[in-house]
DNA sequence: AAGTACGTCAACCGCAACTCA
DNA sequence: ATGAGTTGCGGTTGACGTACT
């Protein structure tokens, strides 16, 4: 493990790329499509690691690529995910076509972790910053107090195939997200441990709490997309990202003709959410984590 | 004009997870 | 089951430009 295979070559460029450089690698990348990653700088023709190539074409070669200043409302979104996500900065970026995780990641350090403290809003917990720090950390914190960062302190699951950031292992681990998620919002709610723990006079906590036991996220409103074959314990069931994204800022809640289920509808169809058209795929196990966690079965 | 502080951003680094032989 | 190779992620660094003194 460590340090890629090819950073050992000599000879390798560091560093900002040139011109040439930059043409070598999308010309290439144009004609064969990038495959193995570490092959590309040497059938490229570039002294470069693959690592580097990569991270290249990614941020910057990348045709659907948006360039700019951000808009207000992509930073709102960023605002948004961030206190549902935490610094999950490649699942925030897939909500926003056209940027890139380092993008974002440096708008967020250089420019809205800034404004949001000129508001008075503590960028890591998302609350006001003068609310004692004692109601930010639950009694049961593994986490020391100084480490008020929130969702950013949840551990990230860097399984490519499903994107889920839900933990799926530790007690620990669980409990120490938990304690530091925003709003009382327990993050350690997929643990079987923490069933129940939604507890809040907070009427946004509520909305929380209802939106998190709505069909919708409980499979009612989940659509197969991506496997027809429902009879498959293994299949996967999309979600679009926007729906985790608090509801009382994008959606409404309705009742459907029956009057019993509710369902969330969004409030503008031109949103950049609805515009995104990555989905989070969550496997019928994270799925019955969830319904264990409320209480319910799908 | 020169020096310093600050902000932005591209790129690197280290790590964890995945793939495959 | 194991380990080397590979990929992707988030944190961090350093270069550069601009504002300020």
């Amino acid at each position: 493990m460590g340090r890629h295979s090819c950073c050992y070559k000599q000879k390798l460029r560091k560093g900002l790329w040139s011109p040439e450089e930059d043409e070598k690698l999308l010309n290439y990348i144009t004609k064969h499509g990038h495959g193995c990653w570490s092959s590309v700088p040497k059938l490229a023709g570039l002294q470069r690691c693959g690592k580097s190539c990569r991270l290249r074409w990614i941020n910057y070669l990348r045709p659907d690529l948006k360039r700019g200043p951000f808009s207000q409302q992509e930073e709102n979104l960023i605002i948004e995910l961030h206190a549902v996500l935490g610094n999950r900065w490649s699942q925030i970026a897939a909500q926003l076509p056209g940027r890139t995780d380092n993008e974002i990641k440096n708008l967020w350090n250089s420019c809205i972790k800034k404004k949001l403290r000129q508001k008075g809003i503590d960028p890591n917990t998302h609350k006001p910053l003068s609310e004692p720090l004692q109601q930010q950390v639950s009694p049961s914190s593994t986490t020391t107090a100084s480490s008020s960062s929130p969702p950013s302190n949840i551990p990230r699951n860097n399984n490519n195939n499903n994107n889920n950031f839900f933990d799926h292992n530790t007690n620990s681990t669980a409990a120490a997200a938990a304690a530091a998620a925003p709003n009382n919002f327990s993050w350690g709610l997929v643990n079987e441990s923490t069933v129940g723990s939604i507890k809040s006079d907070d009427p946004e906590d509520i909305k929380w709490s209802e939106y998190l036991h709505s069909p919708f996220l409980l499979g009612g409103g989940i659509s197969n997309t991506n496997n027809q074959n429902s009879s498959s314990s293994s299949h996967l069931q999309p979600i679009l990202y926007s729906n985790i994204v608090k509801p009382e800022s994008h959606f409404s809640n309705t009742t459907t003709a029956t009057g019993s289920n509710p369902t969330w509808h969004h409030q503008n169809d031109h949103h950049q959410l609805q515009a995104a058209s990555s989905e989070i795929m969550y496997t019928n196990k994270d799925l019955q984590r969830l319904a264990v966690a409320f209480g319910q079965t799908l």
